[in-house]
DNA sequence: GTACTGCGGGAAAGTGCTTTCCACATTAAG
DNA sequence: CTTAATGTGGAAAGCACTTTCCCGCAGTAC
């Protein structure tokens, strides 16, 4: 829109001394400059509801080539009491699950004119409602909240708060993840998700399960792992064929768990599951570390589908997520409100898994004769 | 800080009816509500300068706690001038190169209080310039300019005018990658860090070779290159023995290109080098498809040292670059101006790569006895 | 010729904050 | 017992904008 200025502004600060007093063009420079006033030239600018006469327009427009002028967001943004900024809260912006979702969010934001600011990594409840504070003093148009929530009731009602006090002053909530805090949700299908996956592997053949659970009080884990454990009991796979680790929700979490489970004196499982992609390439890690061969040795399987799955051989079965769609959804729920006044109940859009089957969880060898 | 709001302010919209002018509380209604004026009200939120007596204070902050008051950070940006905001523009933010980089950022501007806004993916001059517009216009402290430029003079000019136009309003601007743009740079030791590589190869008994070259308008892809061939050349590999491949700067590139190089009559190289981890990834994708090993059958080794080759077998070879790190020190290189004032060369700073021998290149099988 | 509309322009009043400047008590010094 | 030096609070002037309100001037209808 606005053309390289061609010209240093005139108005430099003496370049004698190259002190702070740096030449901010404001509007009224401009103005003066155009020989019009603060308003014509404002109305100019904003090319909204009064339209300013071809003559004045042209000379206002000149100047502002002339001077590089930019208005000033800041200020336009008191002056309406609209900002363009949402905040957008993630665990950690270098894991594939929340790069993805973020790039689809700010893929669509970003064409909505609307300005991104992410949170530094953080994962713990008290950080995230430090950072919806933060975007509510910055009088933030939206708040994406992407992850799990866990089950930290004092937490959760803290955070919940944050958020109310949020909305209340004008601004939007989203969530991506679980449907908790009152707020318009993109609600992954973590039990059908897993419980399908459980379906899918015991029509494999797999029965002696394992499932590398994450942390006791994270949802997201808690989901899949009831899921899976649902999909199993619904094919009769009894409860004491599946063994339960939980852990930290991470590579090394997912390689502590599977060490875990290779030190235990108990027969070996045929089929494990990491509630997470990234968990289980860190219990494939740690097969490989041990020589044991994926599936021929075990099978393996994950959640999510992240794209360094593409990279990783064997290939990972897993519960693919339409994670960049993810993202540009919960941008459309902050963009769709502004139409819609009055509306009470949040929405909750769920989003289904789909099972995928890969390399990982080929079916176990033919069980030897009798 | 703020905790929780134990009451909703008394000054909420009249609950009949739902509408727009949502009960936004200012410092006035602070004020007014603790009965002293908005002078005090304010001094007693900002803790600076001149300091309010303990009676007054303490009503001040009474009410704010009631109210659930949050100043306004825009006003206040507007009235002192001074923005906490620094943008910083990526490729594209699911790519694990620039997420890494992003999330090292990230952590030390939050710890500065600073608010990061991220670009949306683009990688073309054009949108980056856009960008770093739109952060003169929000009257951002920093723009953070990641990722390699291209030899596209024109282009850069104009980035480059745009970049003048942020600073002489104000503005740190920083770049990480090359040192083109006249500002501060982070400056990955591209050419170095090839030519060692290359030294490496040569040493593990490599002659025949192959380099995925990336697009050639790109500097990053340039400078790699020419490094590798250097090295090649300072080792007395002639000439011929290298074969360049120029392509897409992708996973998708680097499969391309490795189809080019498969297709191709010449005897098959027995090292290839891509100039970026993420297209070894999909020229390794690609050697798979055909059923080739690597190293056993021809060797591969990329650069960069993302995270996602932790998970990638073989283990890859690569020149690895502190990718967290070299965020952390753009971000220092934006709050360290703060101090000095009348600067006038900009700083670069190198960053070594270290090359990381993996299995991807184990020496070549001994030549057959002629 | 008057009245009515409509339009292009500007003065001025917000917007929510900070900060300068001034008035008024105290209290310490002379 | 003055006089100067503090220390505290508030009025008001910014900051860089938008927007409302008003005014003068064409153009049209009566």
């Amino acid at each position: 829109m606005n053309q390289a200025p061609p010209e240093p502004p005139s108005t430099q600060p003496t370049k004698s001394h190259p002190a702070r007093p740096r030449s901010r063009v404001t509007l009224q420079d401009v103005a003066d400059r155009a020989g019009v006033s603060l308003t014509t030239a404002s109305r100019v600018l904003n090319e909204g509801a009064r339209r300013v006469g071809p003559r004045l327009a042209d000379r206002v427009n000149k100047v502002v080539a002339e001077l590089g002028y930019t208005a000033n967001l800041q200020a336009r943004a008191v002056a309406t009491g609209q900002s363009t900024m949402v905040g957008i809260v993630v665990h950690d912006i270098a894991d594939p699950y929340f790069s993805s979702i973020a790039a689809g969010l700010i893929e669509v934001a970003d064409a909505q004119q609307l300005l991104v600011c992410m949170s530094p990594a953080s994962g713990t409840e008290a950080a995230e409602r430090a950072y919806v504070a933060l975007m509510r003093a910055q009088r933030a148009r939206a708040v994406i909240l992407i992850g799990s929530r866990s089950d930290d009731v004092a937490a959760r009602e803290a955070l919940r708060a944050e958020i109310a006090a949020f909305t209340r002053s004008g601004g939007r909530a989203v969530c991506v993840g679980q449907d908790l805090l009152g707020v318009d949700t993109i609600l992954p299908e973590n039990a059908a998700g897993a419980q399908a996956l459980a379906h899918a592997m015991v029509a494999l053949g797999h029965r002696r399960f394992a499932v590398l659970a994450g942390p006791r009080g994270l949802l997201t884990a808690q989901d899949r792992l009831a899921g899976f454990l649902a999909g199993l009991a619904a094919w009769s796979v009894p409860d004491e064929a599946a063994r339960v680790i939980h852990g930290p929700f991470s590579w090394d979490g997912g390689y502590e768990a599977m060490s875990a489970i290779l030190a235990a004196t108990e027969p070996r499982p045929d089929c494990v599951f990491a509630v997470t992609d990234v968990m289980a390439l860190g219990a494939l890690a740690r097969l490989r570390a041990s020589g044991l061969q994926v599936p021929a040795d075990i099978a393996l399987a994950g959640f999510d589908d992240i794209a360094t799955l593409r990279d990783v051989h064997p290939l990972l079965t897993t519960v693919r997520l339409p994670l960049k769609r993810m993202g540009e959804m919960a941008a459309d729920l902050v963009l769709s409100e502004a139409g819609d006044s009055g509306r009470e109940q949040p929405r909750v859009i769920p989003v289904p898994g789909e099972v995928i089957l890969r390399e990982s969880t080929a079916p176990p060898p033919p069980a030897l004769p009798a």
